[in-house]
DNA sequence: CAAAAAATGTACCGTACCGTACGGTTCTAT
DNA sequence: ATAGAACCGTACGGTACGGTACATTTTTTG
């Protein structure tokens, strides 16, 4: 049984970091280079054995086949993306707030990179398989993981009495319309973000804001 | 010089309605068909002649080629949706909130629909071909004419004093990021909508409440 | 009703790519 | 040093699909 069907497509044990050898990291840094220019039609396995220098048998050996290769590129991929933790519990108002907008501003940063790009395509264009591996594995490993950061963070705000809401999940959707809005899938459908949507932090600010407005104590 | 490239793609005349055979447009519901449950692998020449009873001749002859068919399914399916206009000038706050309601409503309808969504996922999965005809034709069929149309919805209240805001695009996005937040992206992804995600009324209106108390006069 | 235009269905070709096999090479451990 | 494992590069089979050609049938038109 190949790595990719034993444990990165196990989703009852999600939680282990799923380790790969240096070697096969480069290999996956290769594989992630062809997608985000190309898309899935130019990760081909004899491509990238050609231009990761390696053999194609290795890559049936390490992943198992094709759809084993991409999901451990989304894996991979996944476990590099890492947020900064709440800094200490002590903190005033101020303070508190501009670690919300740094969590937006991570957010936008990831969200309209062109990897995180690439990978949502790629998942998305498999949607429509049998099992939706990949859509599962990057909700999952992504915005799952996300999500449960996003709350626990509008949560400690609302112990703390900076911020007024019922539902934590409800909040942070409302958080995440306000900043992402539809630049994500205008994005995702290949338009260039216009100078304003490339300016993060701004967008970010202003997303804060009305956040505040609806949500602040 | 096929059909696809000479009228459908030709994006600087892209007002005019685009007109299809019934013929033509019997075998293109037949592609939507195939596409909303299979995805764009199973919509093939040899599957499409042999469920539509046509040739591949005549998709080659009607359609130039494979792209071109599929921008023909997608500009189809955009001539189909319509928004309601704005009902008449003489409207008071309460009506005209309920027509920005039911504003939000269509869109949701239409962004969470099964054809809408296989569409999407279709032209974001060829959004790294060189010249995207796909991405770009639902941008500006799709989601620019939507836009267009809000604007002159939301600016229509601005007149009437019901709203306040500088800029109609933007408070429009506003709109758009608390109505549709990420459920989106996870329909692309095939996540499930939960029950609350599923009755869009309801969406709309903590939406639209939200939204004004944003932009309310 | 007959000629012409259009459409159907099938057969075919070329290409692209997945997956496997195999000989040769490099690394590792004892 | 040497045996064994891992790996590289390439070649090949099988398959799926886009696109074309052509004979037959259906529809339109004068």
């Amino acid at each position: 049984m190949s790595l990719a069907t034993s444990s990165i497509l196990d989703e009852t044990a999600s939680a282990q970091p799923v380790e790969f050898t240096p070697r096969q990291e480069a290999v996956l840094e290769h594989a992630l280079a062809l997608l985000v220019d190309g898309g899935e039609k130019a990760l081909t396995t004899a491509g990238l054995a050609r231009t990761a220098n390696c053999s194609k048998e290795s890559l049936y050996k390490w992943f198992g086949d094709r759809d084993g290769l991409l999901a451990a590129v989304v894996a991979y991929q996944a476990s590099k993306v890492h947020f900064p933790s709440e800094a200490g519990a002590t903190s005033d108002a101020q303070t508190y707030r501009s670690h919300v907008q740094a969590f937006v501003t991570a957010l936008l940063e990831v969200l309209f990179g062109e990897t995180s790009l690439a990978l949502n395509r790629l998942s998305i264009g498999q949607s429509n398989k049998d099992s939706n591996r990949l859509g599962r594995l990057l909700l999952v490993r992504g915005k799952h993981m996300i999500s449960a950061r996003a709350r626990s963070l509008l949560e400690a705000g609302r112990h703390k009495g900076f911020l007024k809401f019922e539902d934590a999940e409800d909040a942070y959707q409302v958080l995440y319309g306000l900043a992402v809005r539809d630049v994500h899938v205008r994005l995702l459908l290949g338009e260039r973000a216009t100078p304003a949507e490339k300016d993060l932090g701004k967008q970010a600010s202003t997303a804060v804001s009305r956040f505040y407005s609806l949500f602040g104590a």
